[in-house]
DNA sequence: CTACATGCAAATTCTTTGCATGGCG
DNA sequence: CGCCATGCAAAGAATTTGCATGTAG
C-alpha cells in the first residue's frame, strides 16, 4: 500500500524532479550548470505551451537574472540536444520552442486570433504508433496542429458576412 | 454513363484546372497574371511534398524565366493569402512551404538523416474532425509531423552501439 | 497609359559565432 | 586554477522593403 502512494507521488512532484533531471543531464555532459541554464530551464517547465525567445529573455531578466538573447539560444540549443526541448514552429517568421517534457499537447490554431487550444487524443496517438509500425519508423515525439477558425472567429465572420447582405 | 466518364476528368486535369483557378484567383484581386507569378504556381504544383525558396528560384530559372527570390517571397506570400500555400515548416532555420490544393499528406520525419515519408491516415484524420467537432472549432488545414528515426537510421544506429561495446 | 510587378540592393529580423572576461567545479 | 559559459558586438542567414524601371491590362 504505502509503495503505492509512494509512486503516486512522482507525478506531484515533476517540477522539482525535471530540474534534477536536467542538471544531471547537464552534468553528465561535462557541461557548467549556471544560474542562466538554470533560470531558462524554470521558465521552460513553467511555461504552458510554447514559447519564444523574446518573451524568455524578459521573463528572465524581471527575476534579476543577467541573461543574454546568446546566452538563451545557447541555452535551447542544448536542451534540443539533451532532448528536453522540442523541433520548432514557425509562425508569422517567429521561432517557437515547446517542452518535450511534459505531457504532449497538439494543438488547435486559430488563424483568425492566433489562440491556441490545446488538446490530447489517445485515439490519435495509437493510431500513430501504427503508421510508423508500417514504416519501420520509431517515433520520438510528433506535432500536431490543426489550423481554423475557433468557435468565437466562426460568429464573428458570421456576423460580419450577414451585415455585408 | 457517358456524364459518370466525363466527371472522372476533373481529377485528370487537375494541374490545368488548378492553374485556370489561381489564374482568376489572382485577377479577382486586382493583382496581375505574370510569366514569373504563373511559374512560380506550376513550379508548386508539380513538386510533390514540399520545397524551399532557394530549390524554387533554381527550378525557375532553369526554365529561362528571370526571377528574383524577392518575387518569389512576394508570390508566395500572395499565394498564402488566396490559400493555395500552406503554413510553413521550419528546420534547420529554413522555412520549407507545402501545398494546400493537393491531397494532403501527413509526415515521419527522421531526425538523423532529414528524410520525409509521406502518409496519409483517412481515421486519423476522421479523429481530428471529431475533436475539432467537441471544440466548436472549424478546421481549415492541417499539420501532423511524427519526428523520429526511420528504418535505415535505427539500423545504423544499432550497429554503432554494437561495435562500441 | 496607368497601376501594379520586378529586380536590385539595402534594411530587418532571427540566430549564430568570435573573443575577451567571468565563474563553476 | 582550468575549462567552460557569458555578453557583447559582429557575422550570417532568411525574408522584407524602397525605389527606379518594366510590363500586363
Amino acid at each position: 500500500m504505502k509503495k503505492t502512494q509512494h509512486k503516486k507521488k512522482k507525478t506531484r512532484i515533476t517540477k522539482r524532479r525535471l530540474l534534477e533531471e536536467f542538471k544531471r543531464a547537464i552534468k553528465n555532459k561535462g557541461l557548467k550548470y549556471t544560474p542562466q541554464r538554470e533560470q531558462v530551464f524554470k521558465e521552460i517547465i513553467s511555461t504552458k505551451g510554447h514559447f519564444e525567445i523574446e518573451q524568455m529573455v524578459h521573463k528572465i531578466r524581471q527575476k534579476n537574472i543577467p541573461v543574454s538573447r546568446a546566452t538563451v539560444y545557447r541555452t535551447l540549443n542544448i536542451m534540443k540536444e539533451l532532448g528536453f526541448v522540442e523541433e520548432v514552429i514557425k509562425i508569422n517568421n517567429k521561432t517557437i520552442y515547446e517542452i518535450s517534457i511534459k505531457e504532449h499537447h497538439d494543438h488547435l490554431i486559430c488563424t483568425s486570433c492566433r489562440k491556441i487550444i490545446e488538446f490530447q487524443s489517445e485515439d490519435i496517438e495509437k493510431l500513430q504508433d501504427k503508421v510508423c509500425a508500417e514504416y519501420g519508423f520509431l517515433p520520438k515525439f510528433h506535432r500536431l496542429e490543426i489550423f481554423g477558425l475557433c468557435s468565437k472567429c466562426q460568429k464573428k465572420a458570421l456576423a460580419r458576412n450577414n451585415s455585408k447582405s
